[in-house]
DNA sequence: GAGTGGTCTAGACCACGTT
DNA sequence: ACGTGGTCTAGACCACTCT
């Protein structure tokens, strides 16, 4: 006699939704009646639902009960991969080019603007242009620069951030066509990041690649 | 004498990581010594690292214990919003138009083509080609298609699937040029999804958006 | 007021991975 | 072999919200 776990409920109400047993907008057993059936405790159950509701698959309301979601919000869930590890996943080798840099200020924040080539096998791979706050760049040193990028200091060093980030189409500038070499079909894929900590403005970032680059996820 | 929450945990992880007190790479206590630390039940220290886990914040292994994570992956979580809503989101008047339909093979699998045009107040504002299985397109009634879009039904009737969606930047091609009525700056997002049903491809889509659009999220 | 999900507890056993 | 996280249980009380 096996136990049941959780996965094992999550599976079976998943089931029940694809045959259309429960269809959308429907009131499924609450958590007590579901434990009784399924011969497990409540909260075995709970964690179950409690999952498949994060994931916008059902919509749960105290007293309300549990329903399958009618609209379910479909939601992609992107890693942001630090730029070296994206190329030598590949297996390509990672290197990376320092284009300028010099002191600026955002939002009157003192802080250093940097441009960096990334590059894949000694092909540029991505461009950035990137502002950091000075505060935040005091601890990083020329030294360090030569060997990690700036990014990657950032994730090793500042350990929690929040921020925005989009994604948006652009032709390419002609500094950009120079370094990707590209003519005809001009058409980049730029993303745009802000990272803060705690209501400061830590860097900001925007991301150039060039054409037939592509930013995958699984839904 | 309150009791300690799953959240109060996890802020009180989180600060000793902003504070630098735990810094990424170490090792911190394990569940039983935070437990009796802080007052509570073991499995209240569980939920709230699991959850501090699945967000990245920090790696865990049986026997390895639990680690501040070096370079926590930066996850970026975005819904995929059926067009309707969110152009009618901007207090925009949404409508669509049909430009073609016909019957179609993908890898096999008979179906249905489709070209429509999303309009915001009545201008362009994505185009989207579609295939659908027509397995599941037979439940799609052409009066349907005069009221909602095919992606509207689709989620309304379909309560689970999975797919990959990915983005990238192409540049326009004529049809696209004349429908988004744009010259120079040609460089359109492209966003391509496939959904899938246990194993079935259900429907592909591809969807343009002219010069200047973003999809948006926070980290 | 009553029904439902949300959470905590104390204890138990298991699975994994390091040693 | 042993230490750690992963999970289940049975019971309890609470918080929300619908009627």
């Amino acid at each position: 006699m096996n136990r049941v776990t959780y996965q094992d409920i999550q599976r079976d109400v998943l089931d029940r939704i694809k045959s259309r047993e429960w269809e959308p907008g429907d009131l499924i057993p609450n958590e007590e009646t579901l434990a009784d059936t399924l011969g497990c405790a409540r909260a075995t159950v709970n964690r179950a639902l409690r999952e498949l509701a994060q994931a916008g698959i059902i919509d749960r309301k105290r007293k309300g009960g549990t329903r399958v979601s009618i609209s379910p919000i479909r939601k992609a869930l992107f890693d942001i991969p630090i730029i070296r590890k994206e190329i030598e996943n590949k297996g390509n080798k990672y290197s990376f080019e320092i284009l300028s840099e010099k002191k600026t200020r955002l939002n009157k924040i003192d802080g250093l603007s940097v441009e960096t080539t990334h590059k894949s096998n000694d092909v540029p791979y991505a461009f950035e242009q990137r502002w950091v706050s000075l505060k935040i760049a005091s601890g990083l040193k020329k030294l360090d620069l030569k060997t990690i990028s700036i990014n990657e200091w950032l994730v090793a060093n500042i350990p929690i951030s929040t921020g925005t980030i989009s994604f948006c189409a652009e032709s390419a500038s002609e500094k950009e066509r120079k370094l990707f070499n590209i003519s005809s079909n001009n058409a980049l894929l730029i993303v745009n990041r802000e990272t803060f900590i705690t209501e400061d403005l830590v860097t900001k970032v925007r991301l150039s690649y060039p054409p037939g680059h592509k930013i995958k996820t699984i839904l």
